[in-house]
RNA sequence: GCCGAUGUAGCUCAGUUGGCCAGAGCAGCUGAUUUGUAAUCAGCUGGUCGGGGGUUCGAAUCCCUCCAUCGGCUCCA
């Protein structure tokens, strides 16, 4: 007899060679029936794995993410199946589960698989899922590992085997498929219920350019029919909050093939809103000691030179502008640094005069590759909410939390509650990828480690996600459709300084070296606005929405009181439309209501007669009756409200 | 850049296996209506079917090529 141990500290004795699923079983047939797999002694494994000496164990189901992994793995080996049995002779790559369903990379040699082909794989997946068969895991030697994978003719397999330890090696087969596998797997196939190919993509083997192209196919699965239905429902939703749709539908921005791919055109509402979220910015820049500086959009290719960023990105960026000149050459700035360097080098600087703290909302170019353009999300002009910090190097810990209070404010200001902090740093084992001494990066690292625990953030270390220059610190947050995007960034850099050789004169009176912060809270004004737009589904904060209330006459008799009321809500620097339109009431509110305008004044003749509005709030409906002032004050103090914390 | 898909009016979409002057709704314009909390009615305008080339008696429909977009991969100073 063994001991188990339960998650609530019970313990009770099975036989030894039990499994987890015999344990369920013996607790109730109702969570037999859902486990999934279970963690024993800390680690996640079949549920019908043999337990043979005491342990501890935590069942999971569906409602677990762990549950949840097991059986969208499980899926894709299924799927691998399905697609075997179509297309016989094809390669594996690797098919992991991820945060919503599966892959398989696959090589199908000269065979094309398209979204056509969709419905007979899952059809088939369904049918060898109903047979229930078992995962039957398989500890093998080495030899026999690659034995059975070069007689099977998977070169991918074998690629990954090299990596493999003798003795740690496991089979699952399922089927008529086997597969190189760590587990774990569910009990049976029987599990799979629903299934949805999603999509279908080019991915190279290992995620390495200079290897060959597989094809991977997403999916995802559930345990019931009416589960995939659902979040296929969530899925249309979330298309919804899409910003390329959203900031088509309200004019914020437009793109145009003839001004060039990536390169966004700000309409009045958008370049309006932009600015509302620069002097939002600009303010708190100033409040915390910020000064504003603004540089060309080109320089010569020298300064790129001693920026380092020739030698890097200088091949594939945008080429040089040419003048008449021969051999002068200028490139479009693609970051603001160099030219901030050079501010600084206009004058000398003492001990007394740092840290100089230089923003500038500085519009930089980058030669994107083409098929990485994304809506505003990643583009190829863009304008950077940048700043540099210029500081002594007893100062980078205050500067550094400084900054991170401005990003967390304005996080807190757009309600913002869902981000990552990552912390990017050199991959140590590939060093030639980075610039500057081992000193200087280490120094670097160790400072925005400890200001991370400082500030008790919760943090996502990244080895190898560095800057060339300098480690970093990333706000991260996830648009409609759960991709990542970075915002705020904050990096630490002790590499341009030494480039540009700046300096300042100590109290000692002799010359050291200034440490530069680079940082942009926003990241991007292009990719904050659509970062922002997603998240409020278009609905934007109240201070920050183009048009805050849109006047609504009951007919043509009331329209010039509709401009006296337009008149004095200017005055109280409330954005005000009228609906003038030949259109019922009814039309003018729907109109509004879609546009997402927050509030709808309607006015007719009683309005008109005492001097008051009939309030609409977008969303909820009839407010009542106010005075001009009323609503006024109304509005500014929701706003207030919002920007002050 | 690579893999796969898509491209019909300002927007959302129809257009059967290639075959009458390419359709609808919304938007726009004109007129009627003068309107009280999510769509008033009528008429009209609007399309090089993404561009170019080819096959064919005949192409939105088939083929090639370029461009753009979408989903990924790689990249992201």
């Amino acid at each position: 007899m063994i001991n188990i141990t339960f998650p609530d500290n019970a313990v009770r004795q099975y036989p030894e060679g039990i499994t987890a699923l015999e344990i369920a079983k013996n607790i109730s047939e109702g969570l037999a029936r859902n486990v999934l797999s279970a963690k024993i002694n800390g680690e996640v494994m079949d549920a019908c794995m043999p337990i043979h000496a005491d342990a501890s164990i935590v069942f999971y189901t569906w409602d677990h993410e762990a549950g949840k992994a097991t059986f969208w793995h499980s899926s894709s080996h299924l799927m691998a199946e399905a697609v075997e049995f179509f297309y016989p002779g094809v390669k594996f790559g690797i098919g992991p589960d991820i945060e919503n369903g599966f892959y398989y990379d696959i090589d199908l040699g000269d065979r094309i698989i398209s979204s056509d082909d969709f419905k007979k794989i899952e059809d088939k997946m369904l049918e060898i899922a109903k047979r229930k068969n078992t995962f039957e895991r398989r500890e093998v030697s080495k030899p026999e590992a690659i034995e059975y994978f070069t007689k099977k003719n998977d070169p991918y397999k074998l690629d990954l085997l090299k990596e493999l330890e003798d003795g740690t090696i496991t089979l699952y087969e399922s089927g008529n498929f086997t597969d190189l596998c760590r587990g774990p797997h569910l009990p049976d196939t029987g599990f799979i219920k629903a299934v949805k190919l999603l999509n279908i993509a080019g991915a190279y083997w290992r995620g390495d350019e200079h290897n060959k192209q597989l094809t991977r196919i997403y999916g995802i699965s559930f345990p019931k029919q009416k589960e995939l239905e659902e979040y296929l429902v969530l899925l249309e939703e979330a298309k919804k909050r899409d910003h390329r749709k959203l900031g088509k539908e309200l004019e914020l921005f437009a793109f145009s093939p003839k001004v060039g791919m990536g390169l966004p055109l700000w309409l009045p509402k958008g370049a309006d809103l932009r600015e509302r979220l620069e002097s939002f910015l600009k303010k708190v820049q100033k409040k915390a000691g910020y000064v504003q500086v603004l540089t060309p959009h080109i320089g010569l290719k020298d300064l790129y030179i001693t920026s380092g960023h020739y030698e890097k990105y200088g091949k594939d960026s945008f080429k040089p502008i040419l003048t008449p000149q021969e051999g002068e050459e200028f490139f479009l700035k693609p970051m603001n640094c160099p030219h901030h360097c050079e501010i600084y080098k206009t004058k000398p600087r003492s001990y007394k005069d740092l840290p100089v703290r230089m923003a500038e909302f500085g519009t930089v170019y980058r030669y994107e590759q083409s098929g990485e353009l994304h809506g505003l999300t990643r583009v190829r002009g863009f304008t950077q909410d940048d700043a540099h910090l210029f500081c002594r190097p007893d100062q980078v810990k205050e500067e550094f939390i400084g900054v991170i209070d401005i990003v967390l404010y304005i996080f807190k200001a757009l309600d913002f509650k869902d981000y990552t902090v990552q912390i990017s740093l050199r991959d140590p084992n590939n060093k030639e990828k980075y610039i500057g001494s081992d000193e200087n990066w280490e120094k670097a690292e160790k400072a925005i480690l400890e200001v991370a625990e400082e500030k008790g953030l919760k943090t996502v270390i990244e080895v190898g996600e560095a800057a060339f220059y300098g480690p970093k610190m990333d706000f991260i947050v996830k648009d409609a459709l759960g991709r990542k995007w970075q915002l705020g960034t904050i990096q630490v850099d002790y590499n341009l300084p030494e480039r540009f050789e700046l300096e300042y004169t100590g109290s000692d009176n002799q010359k050291h070296r200034p440490v530069m912060i680079h940082r942009a809270p926003f990241g991007s004004m292009e990719r904050f606005v659509a970062v922002l737009l997603e998240h409020c589904a278009g609905k934007l904060p109240l201070w920050l929405t183009p048009d805050q209330a849109m006047i609504i006459p009951i007919s043509e008799k009331y329209i010039n009181y509709a401009k006296n009321v337009l008149n004095l809500l200017n005055n109280y620097e409330i954005r005000t439309l009228i609906d003038d339109r030949n259109e019922k009431t009814g039309r003018k509110i729907r109109d509004a209501e879609l546009q997402k305008i927050p509030f709808m004044l309607i006015v007719g003749e009683k309005e008109a007669a005492d001097g008051t509005v009939s309030v609409r709030k977008q969303g909820q409906g009839d407010m009542g009756s106010f005075s001009l002032k009323d609503f006024a004050d109304l509005v500014n103090n929701e706003i207030i409200k919002m920007t002050a914390i």
